[in-house]
DNA sequence: GTCTATAAATGGATAGAC
DNA sequence: GTCTATCCATTTATAGAC
């Protein structure tokens, strides 16, 4: 499996800026539409040296990715919620969530490797283990652990995973992905999520005594 | 606003030739990586000919996702979702309504338009208004009339249509969307369809009397 | 390592004959 | 309407000087 290790050069440098042209220019417009002059004019370098660092555009566009794959949002969030009423840490979980996916930077990465996914299934698949596949897991766990303490009664925790980030995410997501009107009020968003909490917690609510 | 009219020329023509062809590469390489020698060479025609019936290349596109979007699957189902019982019209509509979106000619139109949605802010909205809006609109008066019967108890009804697809869909849609594995057998769809369904309507049952 | 200049190919689009 | 042949801009990628 090829992970993606991002390489994150020292800010400043040569490769620092080329990566940070290439991702304004790339998730801004995709990558059929960028040239590489456009990137080395941007970066206030020579195509030259552009391509002293990185050998095609094929390879900066995949090391663009794992350059904005390295940011880990939510990192802070799994401990709080573990303190949390089920209710709550999962409100808290999903608000966080959304939150970050409908940022405009996670909505352009987000959309710019669906599509090229046909064109780089790998970076594709890099990007979901890097992305999406880890918050799952952490959301398996506490789940499985509010399983255990009798607070939910999931049957299947694997799907119920995806059901939650389904649920939170539901129609805004795709909206946003298609550059559909603005992303909502914070109020909104947050009435969104709520109500996907609501569902969630009455639909896997254990059976009463 | 932009209706997507589909032109479906007569089968057989030059047009529809081309249409077919750009349909089969853009949908396959998307926008960027396919060439208008491409698609002359793929419809058996010369270039001249291909620019004599579409002006551009964006034309020939934004024609081509107009007549992929002209196919309205679904159509027989609310019909007969109405002589249901709920959870039963629900899961007909759901698993439908699955099997339509990760069908391979469905998932490439998505992530093409995806993909090209910054660059065709209009094609994207015209796609969602002739495809997803239309269906949302269905469930949205079918889940309206389940309120009124009393078999569901709904407090926001737009809200709960999103939460359905988004349920039925879960994750799978964006792992095919990322050409992350194959499509899952008929039984293992069923298996999810079923658990949202099941979700959806406990969590939506109404209070006991 | 970095630049200027350029090669080599391909892109979208058109002219003109039939 | 359709074709062959071609124009011209742009693209990726490299050569050679500093």
């Amino acid at each position: 499996m090829t992970t993606l290790v991002a390489p994150t050069p020292e800010a400043g440098s040569k490769p620092a800026q080329i990566l940070q042209a290439a991702g304004a220019l790339f998730l801004e417009s995709g990558y059929g539409a960028v040239s590489m002059d456009a990137v080395s004019k941007k970066a206030n370098v020579s195509k030259a040296t552009l391509y002293a660092h990185f050998g095609s555009k094929d390879e900066l566009f995949r090391a663009m990715i794992a350059c904005e794959c390295a940011n880990s949002a939510l990192a802070g969030v799994w401990e709080e919620a573990r303190h949390l009423p089920i209710a709550e840490g999962l409100r808290l979980i999903g608000l966080t969530f959304v939150q970050f996916v409908t940022s405009p930077k996670a909505l352009a990465v987000h959309r710019v490797v669906l599509g090229e996914a046909h064109r780089f299934p790998e970076l594709a698949r890099a990007f979901y283990e890097a992305g999406p596949e880890q918050t799952f897991l952490q959301v398996n766990a506490y789940l499985t652990e509010a399983n255990r303490k009798g607070e939910l009664a999931i049957p299947d925790v694997t799907i119920a995973v995806h059901q939650f980030f389904a649920l939170v995410k539901a129609n805004l997501h795709m909206q946003l992905l298609l550059c559909l009107g603005e992303r909502p009020s914070e109020t909104e968003i947050k009435r969104f999520v709520d109500a996907a909490i609501t569902l969630f917690v009455k639909g896997y609510a254990p059976p009463p005594p």
